[in-house]
DNA sequence: AAGATTCACAACCGCACAGAC
DNA sequence: TGTCTGTGCGGTTGTGAATCT
């Protein structure tokens, strides 16, 4: 049938976004919420496609997104589930909440992809040691090793999932929560992202002043101004709660996939990894891209962890 | 200092799918 | 049942900044 445009292709402005824009569309979804796209260039008089607003609040403007460099955690997990997932971002950024699909996938093209490709010409044998240990030891040893650590990370991981214990301490949550609806259609979902909006709002404020005080910097510097006033908002910053969010139990997870996959310490984003576990992994399994040359298999880990 | 090249990443494109009508 | 709309997703492109020559 063919599936028209999401927008004309005249009159409509193409390009980074200024944060007279940015504020423009913050504004309508903190009065309507975020959905009903196509509303809102002709609701707001913004110059831009419906399909253009929705990338810009979902990548950028949306609240609790972490911007900025990626921690070493961030980095290892990201790898750890490229080799698991394949190219699937969207799945791989479920595990990483505050990190976007567009974010991951950008930091593995130009960051990742080079650093492992210089790991595989052999020199960094540091890195992912984990990965190492699982192929220079000698097999029947990995595999007593591998049962071990999966027995340890079935345990704590049902421990981490009993009713009572979880989400208490969360600093954040996974699934739908962590991903604020889109769709606007739960009124509840409505009601708890209003603090949210609000500070998205702030923070475009913020945006703006700082946008008038150095005007000639306008396109480019806009998203970086933004990251910054996103990343004043947020508690979780990269390096400053390594301590103290999650423990107990989702420590002990995490030192579990500390040991399974190697990582060498462990601060909230493994904790966040430990919390996040969903099924949806398993279901990609069979499509995982070990494109690390890692023959581990993670599919098992999952299949065996995750299967109850 | 100036032009060329590389890098980083925001944004776009196009396809697929689900749900509403 | 077919069409339309909204959304998700992965790949790709465009562009400003940084670096090199």
């Amino acid at each position: 049938m063919g599936r028209p445009p999401c927008c004309d292709k005249e009159g409509v402005k193409k390009g980074p976004w200024t944060p007279e824009e940015d504020i423009i569309l913050v504004s309508y979804i903190q009065e309507h919420g975020p959905g009903n796209w196509r509303a809102v260039p002709t609701h707001t008089g913004l110059l831009r496609c419906s399909k253009s607003c929705r990338l810009r609040w979902t990548n950028y403007l949306r609240p609790g997104i972490k911007r900025g460099n990626f921690t070493d955690q961030e980095e290892k997990m990201i790898i750890h589930l490229q080799a698991l997932l394949g190219n699937r971002w969207a799945a791989i950024a479920s595990y990483l909440p505050q990190r976007t699909d567009n974010d991951i996938k950008n930091y593995w093209n130009t960051h990742l992809k080079k650093k492992l490709k210089k790991m595989q010409t052999g020199s960094e044998a540091s890195f992912g040691n984990g990965f190492s240990d699982s192929q220079t030891m000698p097999r029947g040893q990995w595999e007593r090793r591998l049962q071990t650590d999966i027995h340890m990370a079935k345990r704590a991981l049902s421990e981490a999932l009993s009713p009572d214990k979880e989400m208490e301490e969360k600093p954040f949550s996974c699934s739908s929560e962590s991903k604020p609806a889109l769709d606007g259609s739960s009124s509840s979902s409505k009601s708890t992202q209003s603090l949210g909006y609000a500070s998205s709002t702030e923070n475009i404020a913020r945006l703006l002043k700082g946008w008038i005080k150095n005007p000639p910097k306008a396109a480019r510097s806009n998203s970086a101004i933004t990251q910054n006033s996103f990343n004043n908002t947020k508690p979780f910053s990269d390096s400053a709660s390594s301590e103290g969010t999650a423990k107990g139990n989702s420590m002990e997870l995490s030192d579990t996939f500390e040991s399974l996959f190697g990582l060498e310490s462990l601060d909230s984003s493994n904790s966040e990894f430990s919390q996040c576990l969903s099924p949806e992994a398993t279901l990609f399994q069979d499509e995982s891209k070990p494109d690390t040359g890692s023959e581990m298999p993670f599919y098992l880990l999952e299949e065996w962890l995750l299967d109850e």
